[in-house]
DNA sequence: TGTACATCAGTGAACGCGCGTTCACTGATGTAC
DNA sequence: TGTACATCAGTGAACGCGCGTTCACTGATGTAC
């Protein structure tokens, strides 16, 4: 989280303030939704003026650009450093539900309503192939049972066999590519049901739901 | 869709331009987004002043409360006549599909990202049980193995037990709630990603994964 | 170490804009006798 | 069928607001000699 304390003093300074315009945009964001975020509040709040923020961004889409994309990148970070310490692909899944637990509206930001006609950077489809990377080979090291589960290849591994560049040269076969996009998908089903409130009243515990996903996956 | 001509001349009247109100928030949400709705740039798409609009909603809050409960009701809808016409738990998911296909920001509008302190009004909720009910009801009629799946009956079935009062009454045992709610949230998981453009460089077909999805959980 | 200059953070005034909403009003439509 | 009245859709002016953004500027900080 803390930045290395390199560069000039001044640019030292510039990265510390930039940090402190998104630390407060972060937080408006978290109380009124992304759609009320605005650079006069977010100066006042900091006791500047207005014009004051256009030293350190664009504009106001500059800023929403730059908070989606470190969004997405501490997700990516979350899930790297859950596999360098030795996490499985249920790990992984933990790891991911409390980054979206911790802060709803940065799930949101990078999951949530799309923009029409808005396109996120390059970053992100950067970040977002990473990330598929690390899911994937936490499938591939799954204990797996090599189609041996009485259902053998489905049409669908056999769609994915022909389909797989979003992989990127990652060398499962088809069946793993399947359990990953299964993986994705079922967490985001209970996530962004659950971050939207569409479970509340229910009275069951979601994290409960979450994990018997997570088996129903894993354990095939 | 066409409302019945009940009513006298002015009623009539009336329930004519609120529709048409409605017909231009939905293209203008379609367009630029839930957060651009403008009650001003309605009444000049329709010829009228800003001030008209009052006669027919209370403020915006008002209209778009009205477009999210619309919303919904539109997929409860397509859910009861799927079923009233046969439809299977897989005949749901595609009328789901279909539905959320047709006009991905109403989908968004009631699954998307909630506004932070905007709570949906009473009817929502009621509206979001009679469409469970429907799940229930279709999850209930499946071909079911009772629980000789190998796994048995899981923790999550005991919880469910104990945590049912979401399912109004229906009687089906908990091993059914919970391949409801996967049904629910798997449906969820493909279609929120697939709608928010999160698949869209990575060439496979989110069609084959849903009714992947879907076939993992009704062949079990 | 001191001086001259360049860089750059931040200010305050100003721009034009579209927003939601209120108000007093006009004129058309419907209702009662 | 005609007249008197009530209802109600829609207008135009006006309100205050906060927004993003530009511009010419001041003053502090850093750099070169």
């Amino acid at each position: 989280m803390t930045q290395a304390r390199t560069g000039t003093p001044r640019e030292r300074y510039r990265a510390q303030v930039r940090a402190e315009i998104k630390e407060h945009a972060r937080e408006q964001i978290a109380t009124a939704g992304a759609s009320a975020l605005s650079l006069n509040a977010i100066a006042k709040r900091m006791g500047m003026s207005g014009p004051a923020l256009y030293r350190y961004f664009a504009g106001r889409d500059e800023l929403i650009t730059e908070l989606v994309t470190d969004a997405y990148r501490t997700l990516a970070d979350t899930f790297r450093a859950a596999a360098a310490s030795g996490a499985d692909l249920a790990g992984l899944a933990h790891a991911m539900r409390a980054w979206a637990l911790a802060d709803p509206q940065r799930y949101f930001l990078v999951f949530g309503t799309p923009v029409p006609g808005y396109h996120a950077p390059a970053d992100v489809t950067r970040i977002a192939s990473e990330t598929m990377t690390v899911i994937l080979d936490a499938c591939a090291a799954l204990p797996y049972d090599g189609d041996g589960d009485g259902k053998g290849a489905t049409a669908f591994d056999a769609h994915l066999g022909r389909h797989r560049q979003w992989a990127d040269g990652h060398p499962a076969p088809p069946a793993v590519l399947r359990r990953a996009l299964s993986f994705w998908t079922r967490l985001h089903g209970v996530l962004s049901l659950e971050l939207a409130g569409h479970f509340t009243g229910m009275s069951f515990d979601p994290a409960l739901l979450f994990d018997a996903e997570l088996d129903d996956l894993t354990a095939r």
